[in-house]
DNA sequence: GCCAACGTTGGC
DNA sequence: GCCAACGTTGGC
């Protein structure tokens, strides 16, 4: 099956790409997904070796910092069952998880960032689902066009 | 099954 | 900090 690609936001304050070069093997797993049309992607779609561009929000500099790839497909988030954890969703059973990880790896932090403004001016890139009007998907497909110039444009 | 209320996201 | 967009919840 061919490559594909995917866009994950975090927001630097709570997880940001120096954090994921510090991690462990420079690998997280994603956890804390809430919305079901992500979650599809996480269960389902993201394979091993699929590239992710890893985006902060809500920040002075918002855009594609770097990219890592996927290194472990789809797999229950133990946070769901943490009544402890921010990310506890009671309804979920151990026998039949509602929420799915997936573990990223580190590849690269790009010299200067692609930044959201970048973006919006290119117009090749204006059919991204990350400049469309009102998304909020924490993780979604990037086409294999749009992959390859956001990496130009970080050049 | 509808829809108002509410909570969250995320750009500005 | 504001607020538009939009997903989810829960009463009916």
């Amino acid at each position: 099956m061919a490559k594909k690609y995917w866009l994950v936001k975090s927001e630097p304050e709570s997880f940001s790409i120096d954090d994921l070069i510090k991690s462990k093997n420079q690998t997280t797993y994603w956890d804390g997904v809430r919305n079901y049309q992500a979650r599809n992607f996480l269960r389902d779609e993201m394979k091993k070796g699929d590239g992710v561009l890893f985006y902060h929000s809500s920040n002075e500099t918002m855009g594609v910092f770097g990219i890592c790839e996927i290194v472990k497909e789809g797999y229950p988030d133990h946070t769901q069952f943490d009544p402890d954890s921010h990310h506890y969703f009671p309804s979920a059973d151990p026998k039949s998880p509602v929420w799915f990880m997936v573990d990223i790896k580190f590849i690269k932090k790009f010299s200067k960032p692609v930044t959201l403004q970048d973006i919006k001016d290119n117009p090749k890139l204006k059919n991204m689902r990350l400049v469309q009007r009102g998304n909020r998907l924490s993780v979604m497909p990037v086409e294999k066009n749009e992959w390859d110039e956001i990496l130009k444009m970080s050049k």
